[in-house]
DNA sequence: TAGTGGTCTAGACCACCTC
DNA sequence: AGGTGGTCTAGACCACTAC
């Protein structure tokens, strides 16, 4: 056992007060003086050490007020039922899982032309920079940032359901919207991912340093070609996606 | 606009310069005291902006050598088709995988009996602390170190099938040797989530800080009850799970 | 040996929150 | 006003890598 830097020892003493239940979720450390103190060490030395916390999510701080033991509340998404049109249901997905959650949806959403995305061209199978309808939405849980939602369709889906490029929502759904006219998504992709946020990221979601995302990516065909792509951003320390394949009813029979 | 302090300027103006291309991808950024005179700050604070970049995963440091621009080369794991037994295969799945994509596998690999944790015991419907079977692996691919994967088994199963307790591979696969001898996995519940890592992970996994990790949580179960839950930890930087659900061939088409 | 990053200190001043 | 964290400096010494 070598000896550690003086800053991981503080990190670790605190972790371990953490994790024991010295300080619960939600309570406050104490001031990075007093640690100071405590530790023999000083300020600066204190500040890394509570700076390692912060990149690891365990803590957050805050100016004048001082750093906070953080909170974990996970919201579950069930991503392998989350559009499946035989199981139907009124207004979007998302409201009605939030809702049922016994939590409070918020969402604030826009329309736009935007050239394809290298990503997301590839994926459509269009070219990159060509046009795209890009419906985004902006998702608060309680009036917390929970989640962006960028869904990109074809320019030659636009111009056959025109209603994907009107602003303003599309009641019964968009899925559902583009089965009536025809065109039937019978088949999905999905890519999941993570890393830390970008800084336009880290802004709309309101994460501190040590956050990461989940990145959730799906494409959606017909039974011969894309007919779009949505970007899912979540708070990673807030979000955990799902996926039920196969014959379920072994996970919900009681225990024998 | 409001002024940003001369660390966040530093950090911001390098990751201009990494996005660009003035700094590629496995190149190294100027010595810290070079960065000192150009942005005309002291070391400490230039080494404040430098630790940004690096807590969000885009550079790395190392002592004698300086920093340098992270590689991103992602692989990815098809997560629904991976255990599916109507695909014949030879060997565990995740070798094929990686030797596929042109790479060399490797894994060390060891069972134990452990008391079951507290979250894989409500997913196996057993008691917390109970008797599990865990086969563990940890994963290499040329010779980077990729994930760790535990797989819990319920004692119950472990006494009708015992190789599952017994040291060394199972050739054909656990899956397969399972549904030899009865218990066929016909359906599977998957849970992904996402944190930084724990002083342990970053450890197992060789990830600085700004790696977060991804965590892939299955758990299988046949007609009627849970037979396994199988815990990946994955270096989220170099991995994306997939998951292709519905009639796919709309994804394989050529672009008309 | 020279240059790199890693650790640590002491002290200054600022911005924000609570009282 | 007094306490909190946020930013910044100047300088010291250590550990690792390259030559």
């Amino acid at each position: 056992m070598s000896k550690q830097p003086k800053y991981r020892q503080v990190a670790d003493a605190l972790r371990r007060e953490i994790d024991n239940g010295t300080y619960p979720p939600g309570s406050r450390l104490p001031s990075e003086s007093e640690l100071s103190a405590r530790f023999d060490a000083s300020r600066n030395t204190v500040r890394s050490g509570l700076g390692l916390l912060v990149t690891q999510g365990l803590v957050t701080s805050s100016q004048g007020l001082g750093y906070e033991v953080a909170k974990h509340e996970v919201f579950e998404l069930n991503a392998s039922r989350f559009e499946d049109l035989s199981f139907p249901q009124i207004g979007d997905a998302y409201s009605t899982d939030v809702t049922n959650a016994g939590r409070r949806p918020h969402q604030t959403f826009r329309v736009e032309i935007r050239p394809a995305p290298e990503e997301v061209a590839a994926r459509l199978k269009v070219e990159p920079g060509s046009r795209t309808v890009l419906r985004f939405c902006h998702r608060f849980v309680d009036d917390v940032p929970w989640s962006t939602q960028a869904t990109y369709y074809p320019a030659w889906l636009a111009d056959e359901a025109p209603r994907l490029a009107e602003p303003g929502d599309i009641e019964e759904g968009t899925t559902r919207y583009l089965a009536e006219r025809g065109t039937e998504q019978v088949g999905y992709f999905d890519e999941i991912s993570t890393r830390m946020p970008t800084p336009e990221e880290a802004r709309a979601l309101e994460v501190g340093a040590g956050v990461p995302v989940l990145l959730w990516m799906r494409t959606g065909y017909t039974v011969d070609r894309p007919i779009r792509c949505t970007i899912t951003t979540f708070r990673g320390d807030l979000n955990r996606v799902n996926y039920e394949i196969g014959d379920q009813s072994g996970r919900e029979n009681e225990p024998q």
